[in-house]
This record gives C-alpha cells, sequence and structure tokens, in this order.
DNA sequence: CTGGGAATTCAACGGCTGTAGAATTCAACG
DNA sequence: CGTTGAATTCTACAGCCGTTGAATTCCCAG
C-alpha cells in the first residue's frame, strides 16, 4: 500500500474557491453567480469546484456558513441585563455587517431572495439556533412573534442599507442607528402584551 | 390606403401576458422568470412577448408598474393629523400586500435583489415620489433619514411576512402587527431629534 | 369570394449554464 | 530515475435562455 503521489496543494485552493465564491454569492446570488465566474477569481479551472464540493449547492452550502454563533454572542449580549439590550443588538449586527464576516450575510441575504434551497437554510437556521435561544431568554409572552418582530427591523435595516444602498441609510454612523432603532427592538422584546 | 387586415385582438392577449408576466415576476423574481413560462400561462407563443413588448426587459417595466400611487395615498393617511399616522400607515400596507396588488409588489421586491435593473427602478421612485412627499409633510429634522428609517421597518416586515413566510409574521392579525410595528414608525417620523 | 395585412406561430441560432469523464501535469516516494 | 496517484486541466455534452426572421393563420374590407 504505497503512500505515494501529489500530497501539497488542495487545502490553499480549497481556500481560495471558497473565498472567491463568497464574493461572488455576495455579489449576485446564488442563482447568478456562475461556477466559471467564481473559478475564474480563485485562479482555477471551473470544473475543480464540482470535484471539490460534488456540486453548486455544495460550493454554497459550504461558502455561507453563518459567519457568528448564536451560542456565544447571544449570552453575551444578554449579560448586562434587559436594559440597553436593543441598542446593544443593533449595535452588533451593524458591527457584524461592516465586519469582513458581512460579505457572508450579504451573499446569504442576496441568496435568500432567488433560492429556495437558501430561504429554506436559513429560516431553519434562525428558528433553531435565534428565535430558539431569544425565545428562552425573554421570559413573556408571544416570544416566537417578538424575536420575528425583531428580525423585520434587523433584516429591513441590512437590505436598504447594505443590499439596496440607501444614502441616507449607508451615511449614517453606527451609533445614530442604533439610537432610532434600538428602542424599537427593545419594546418588542419587553414591552408587556398588546 | 385600405384600411384592412386583421383587427381584434392584442388587447387581450396583451393584458393576459401581463398577467402571466406579474404572476410569473412575482413567483420568481426578474432572473429566474422565463419568457417561455410567461408565454405558457398566458397561452400564447414565446415570441409574442419580445413582439409586443421589444424584450424581457420591456414586459417587466410594463408589468410591474407600481401599484398605488403615492400622491393619492399619502395625503389620505396624513389627512386625520399626526397621532396614530404609524399605524395607519402599517394596516395601508399590510392592505395593499394581501389586496391583488400584492403581486406586483412582490414581483418588485423579488426582483430588487437580483437585478440591478430593478433596484435602480425602485429606488429611483421611491425617492423621487415618496420619500419626498413625506418629507415635506412631516415637519422636522432630518426627513430623509427618517423615512429612510420606517422603509427599513416596513420593508422587513414585507420581506418576512411574504417572502421568507415565517409562520409566526404569516399567522399574524393586520390589526395585531399594526399595534406592534406602528409605534416604531410613529417615533421614526415625531420624536424629536436625538 | 378574394386578396391583404395584422396577429400569431414555427424553427432555429448563438450564447451561457452546470457537469461528467478523459487527459495531463507534477510532487513525492521506493 | 521511474512509478504512482492525487491535483488539475481539457474537451465536450445536453439543456435552457432571449431573440430573430420567415412562414402561417385568419379576420375583415372590397
Amino acid at each position: 500500500m504505497p503512500r505515494t503521489g501529489r500530497r501539497p496543494g488542495p487545502a490553499r485552493t480549497r481556500e481560495r474557491i471558497l473565498g472567491a465564491a463568497r464574493t461572488q454569492f455576495g455579489r449576485e446570488g446564488y442563482d447568478k453567480a456562475t461556477l466559471r465566474e467564481i473559478a475564474a477569481g480563485a485562479g482555477v479551472d471551473p470544473a475543480l469546484i464540482p470535484h471539490y464540493f460534488g456540486s453548486k449547492e455544495g460550493v454554497f452550502l459550504a461558502a455561507v456558513e453563518f459567519p457568528v454563533d448564536p451560542a456565544l454572542f447571544i449570552p453575551r449580549l444578554l449579560e448586562p441585563g434587559v436594559e440597553g439590550l436593543g441598542e446593544r443588538l443593533v449595535t452588533f449586527f451593524l458591527e457584524t455587517w461592516d465586519s469582513p464576516a458581512g460579505s457572508s450575510l450579504l451573499a446569504l441575504i442576496r441568496s435568500v431572495v432567488s433560492s429556495d434551497l437558501a430561504a429554506e437554510l436559513l429560516r431553519e437556521f434562525v428558528t433553531r439556533e435565534v428565535l430558539g435561544r431569544l425565545a428562552v431568554a425573554i421570559q413573556l409572552d408571544q416570544p416566537q412573534l417578538r424575536a420575528s418582530l425583531v428580525a423585520t427591523q434587523l433584516v429591513g435595516l441590512a437590505m436598504l442599507r447594505y443590499v439596496i444602498k440607501v444614502e441616507a441609510l449607508k451615511s449614517a454612523s453606527r451609533e445614530e442607528l442604533a439610537g432610532w432603532i434600538g428602542p424599537s427592538i427593545q419594546r418588542y422584546l419587553t414591552e408587556p402584551v398588546v
């Protein structure tokens, strides 16, 4: 059983493919992004991508891993107590989008609208990992509705600031936005029943 | 100069093509929708569409006309005064989406994310027709930022309720949602400077 | 009844897509 | 140095797309 053959390589090129895939999926969304463009971005032959990841779907799933771990950040946001939770949540949300991890989120949100696969993926993940944890954290009625309302405000903010790029939101500072939007989130999370 | 030849027809089939186009663009978005599927939905040969509307872009522009006229509904919403404006706005927004006109909006929001053409179209229209009118209506500082914040909340609501179809939002009543979200909108519009 | 012209269909082209499989390169080993 | 087998590339296929221009249908005027 000879342990021979070409050894080094795939670690490097796998990473470069994933990087180019994130860029491309973020810029174009799942459908418009093509394996040929991703391969060109990675300086690689297009056939290498199905070879490593099985299919276009495979490289998408490998590329858009959720860039933050809810099991970590949710307790960290809750730790200082409920007061100011809304503002902290908005600030954390904007910091994540403005960080390098934002490209993964852009790929996800762009793809969610065009691909049922991506929509299902995100809905399952958010329901299980995020809404679940938030539901047990806030000890109030209708936790799913409350968490969903929070999501509407945050998703809308991401859509207009990062996807459509509305000028007034693009040029506003994180602190300013947190000051405006934080209280809305806070109310969705803590306001007693309507 | 003989006025002869086949006369009736196009009015009917033009309408049927536009209807099928709205359905298809709403279900698939601009990119995924195909002329062949639209034609099949209208019971018509695919070549008729470029023939009547010039191109795929042409039938899209003809199909997704904004289904409500801001010049009409904005004064109507403002007329009872500023108190309760937030709730009225949310209610009107949801009524429009739940009406037959909602399919045009779905086509628009689905397409905005995949097509630069649609994004540019919507951004220009909203900036000019909606934000402008709202800005003069509310006599406060930073009218564009305020109107954009309103838009984030409404767009996010539409995304999660009608595009991703999150259960908690899909099954909530219009009144319930207006009760939760209305105050946020109200604050964005009328809260004195932060 | 007959011809003309609009309405509609047919057939096809060129381009792009994801993907499969054969062919080739090349670093590491005996 | 030659063999080996993984890493990579080449070639090609089948399918769908928007669009085109010629062919056909069919209503209506004369």
